[in-house]
RNA sequence: GGGCGCAUAGCUCAGCUGGUCAGAGCAACUGCCUUACAAGCAGUAGGUCGGGGGUUCAAGUCCCUCUGCGCCCACCA
């Protein structure tokens, strides 16, 4: 939104309700805007994108009932986090707290574990000597962080570690700054890293907050929020040499810190050897480009077990509960689970989301008590803190001495998300909709939110409902590109779906996307776009074939012979007994949720339905007899089910073609059922037989490298007594169909496969 | 480093609890303008099921092991 209108939030700055952004925005240069004015413009520019999400949500044919729409930013949302939220301080489940937090420093906000990504990232180690107070050779340590060195408040070594032995429990002073320090022994300090001898700064990663935690060490903070050193010179930096150093950083990005520090190094004689560069990797946040830093910060946390044994068993159990599609995806919810190392950061220092519904009394000296939040009433939600003033408060008191402060800071939105079924069910809004929704039976979305959202609805259920928030979770994989990696913005191998759609139909899209199994990456393939628009075209033909008037050369079926009754022939029964079996193994398999099996079995009937039986019977459907009825009532008894079969897939063409001879939208029209196709079962061998001789027929045709429309001047066909009995049944079907006029001989066989000899007119 | 998954025709994938499982589609090749469809149709050829062990009368199918690939998580001295 900021690089959309060229403006940035200045929370000082006072409502401009005529504000208007600029014509042409300038990213580098971005106009200081209200709060509200922010937000304003934020939901300005929301608005637009939500067009466009929907714009391409009906373009895939997504059948929502779209009058039912949410969003996570509406009032009604929003009243919902703030209620849940307020029910989970009550409870103990919510709370604040100030403690190193993971930050980003170009965001300027805490960031939680969930956001976090490993990124590779290149250093440098140093070599640098710290001197015992008792004088002596100095000790060396490494460390990829020497501007930390200013906020360093021990060496560390770990208890059984021989070589320094004698070192813990005497002092030593930091190089350049003199600042004397305490050797202490942990046994988190590893022996084999660096020279086993460890600096522990405020704070150089996740280590030293154990460390400052564990044993009791003090903060020596430099690195500001902005991720530049402190521009003051820390007290605990006394000499005037030490300070003068300082003042050469002081003001520095950690980078150029870095760079400083090290010269000072150099100057001093306390940096042993060159710096060796070393990939390692750091912890970013996911939006952002600079690695996190660790900052002391009040911050509101949603327990999930991270710190609670008890808590993290039940929340496995929760898993345990869960139905997962594919089953082993409930690894990836226990890997994490079982992982987790702190509680639910949901805070953060922005300026657009769900508010906290929270304000802080402030005391005589002007100073938040944030020991005691004052707590919105749930009637008066949603609220906003930074506009309305709490209960009991009159708005001249705010930011005064006796008077409140609104807690300045919004949820991230997980927070809101993570409350989406109770949002979409009617929690405390719609009682009856709730209780006849609510757990919900199937969720579903790619693997790589398992962490957040997947997760965090479950946390928030688990505290708000005692249950899991559904029954069923079905998980997708992803597209990747044709090399098998992940699709990202930053390697640049992102296909965008708006232009495959444009070109191959959004059927053709919905095919290729279902022949995707639950769980599995699958690469992108544009050939197989092709395939599903090829399916596409084929329903569109083959439809108008069997339902266009015998003057536009088609075979005049229609609604009103949709009747199992008038199906006499034998291989048209036999056709139908085999659809019966496809609608039951299609349902059987969406039952299963494997919708891709349910879309291979409809699939290859509908292309043998066209390639043979059609094929076969068209000849005989054009003529005015019962024989005629027969075929035609088959045609639309069997289109009208494969229709219905393939909607779910291909929903554009198949409603399209439900327009021209029926009433209402396929898509509300009943799944098909094997009993609708009549109840006399057939013989499948007369289809087969029949099939299997006119393939053979074609396949002479071919070899003699013919056209198909060569006559069969002689046929013989040989096979069991069965097989010839069943071909006998469909012998003038196969006659049209191979255009065969000459003399049809049969041969029985004891056993073994049909086999036919072909003689072929002029050849 | 831990976890999970994948490895079957050139490509994308089916092959459930071991015994017509060696398959489909695409691509390739050979043909065919055949009154639904040439954005089509017919046909042909293609694999010692990643390597190596083992269990079994019988193994893509079970067990062990190795290799390669991918994803998730951890790893900042």
């Amino acid at each position: 939104m900021q690089n959309y209108f060229g403006v940035r939030c200045d929370p000082t700055l006072p409502y401009d309700p005529d504000f208007t952004p600029p014509e042409k925005p300038d990213p580098k240069r971005q106009l200081p805007v209200s709060r509200r004015n922010f937000v304003e413009l934020c939901h300005q520019l929301t608005a637009l994108d939500e067009q466009t999400f929907e714009a391409l949500w009906r373009q895939v044919g997504l059948s929502v009932d779209w009058s039912t729409l949410y969003t996570t930013i509406s009032d009604d949302s929003v009243a919902v986090a703030q209620k849940a939220f307020l029910r989970n301080v009550v409870r103990g489940e919510a709370y604040l707290s100030e403690a190193p937090t993971l930050w980003d420093v170009t965001f300027q906000t805490a960031v939680a574990q969930a956001e976090l990504e490993a990124r590779d990232y290149p250093g440098a180690y140093h070599r640098v000597g710290f001197h015992p107070v008792g004088g002596g050779e100095p000790v060396l340590i490494e460390t990829t962080r020497p501007e930390l060195i200013a906020a360093c408040v021990a060496l560390i070594a770990h208890p059984d570690d021989e070589r320094y032995a004698s070192l813990v429990g005497t002092s030593v002073t930091s190089p350049v700054f003199g600042v004397e320090l305490p050797v202490l022994a942990h046994p988190a300090a590893e022996p084999d890293k660096g020279s086993g001898l460890v600096m522990c700064c405020t704070f150089g990663d996740l280590t030293d907050v154990t460390w400052w935690r564990e044993l009791q060490l003090p903060a020596r903070v430099v690195i500001g929020r902005d991720g530049r050193l402190l521009r003051d010179t820390p007290g605990w930096i006394t000499s005037e040499a030490g300070a003068a150093a300082y003042a050469e950083l002081g003001g520095k990005t950690v980078f150029s810190a870095r760079e400083a520090m090290v010269s000072l190094l150099r100057g001093s004689g306390d940096l042993h050897g060159e710096p060796t560069s070393t990939e390692r990797k750091a912890n970013f946040y996911e939006k952002g480009d600079k690695p996190l830093e660790i900052v002391s910060t009040r911050q509101w946390y949603i327990r999930n077990g991270g710190r609670d044994p008890e808590l993290k068993e039940q929340m496995l159990r929760r898993g345990e509960e869960l139905a997962w599609v594919p089953d082993h995806m409930r690894h990836r919810y226990e890997n994490w689970v079982g992982g987790l190392n702190g509680d639910w950061l949901i805070s953060r220092q922005r300026y657009f989301g769900v508010p906290f519904p929270v304000w802080y009394p402030v005391d005589a000296d002007g100073q938040p008590v944030h020991s005691q939040p004052i707590l919105a009433a749930e009637d008066t939600l949603p609220v906003d803190p930074s506009s309305q003033c709490p209960p009991g408060y009159t708005e001249e008191q705010r930011n005064q001495p006796g008077g409140f402060v609104g807690d300045p800071d919004v949820m991230d939105t997980w927070a809101t998300s993570s409350l989406s079924p109770h949002i979409v069910c009617g929690w405390e809004r719609d009682p009856e909709l709730f209780a006849a929704t609510f757990p919900m039976d199937l969720n579903t979305h790619a693997h790589e939110i398992i962490r957040t959202w997947l997760f965090s609805r479950v946390v928030r259920a688990h505290f708000e409902n005692g249950s899991l928030p559904w029954y069923r979770s079905m998980i997708s994989g992803f597209v990747v590109d044709p090399d098998r990696k992940k699709m990202s913005k930053s390697k640049g191998n992102v296909v965008v779906p708006k232009d495959i759609l444009d070109r191959y139909g959004s059927d053709a899209v919905r095919w290729r996307a279902a022949m995707a199994r639950p769980g599995l990456d699958s690469p992108f393939d544009e050939t197989q776009m092709k395939v599903g628009r090829r399916l596409a075209m084929k329903v569109l033909n083959a439809s108008k074939f069997v339902l266009a008037d015998p003057e536009a050369y088609g075979l005049g079926a229609d609604v009103s012979q949709m009747d199992p009754a008038l199906v006499t022939e034998a291989i048209d029964r036999a056709l139908l007994t085999r659809l019966a079996g496809v609608v039951t193994q299609a349902t059987e398999a969406f039952e299963a949720y494997d919708y891709t099996s349910a879309l291979e079995h409809a699939e290859r009937f509908f292309w043998d339905f066209c390639d043979d039986y059609l094929e076969l019977v068209k000849s005989r459907a054009r003529g005015e007899d019962a024989a005629a009825a027969s075929a035609r009532a088959t045609f639309v008894l069997a289109l009208s089910t494969q229709l219905r079969l393939l909607a779910p897939f291909l929903p554009f063409v198949t409603e399209e073609v439900w327009s021209w001879w029926q009433q209402g939208s396929i898509h509300r029209a009943p799944w098909p059922t094997p009993d609708e196709l009549g109840h006399e079962p057939g013989d499948a061998a007369v289809l087969g037989t029949a099939s299997e001789v006119v393939a053979q027929v074609r396949g002479a045709k071919s070899s003699a490298k013919v056209s198909q429309r060569t006559e069969v001047s002689g046929l013989r066909v040989s096979g069991t007594e069965e097989a010839l009995a069943a071909f006998t049944l469909a012998l003038d079907d196969v006659r049209a169909a191979g255009n065969v006029t000459g003399e049809v001989v049969t041969d029985v066989v004891p056993d073994g496969t049909v086999q036919v000899q072909v003689e072929l007119a002029g050849v």
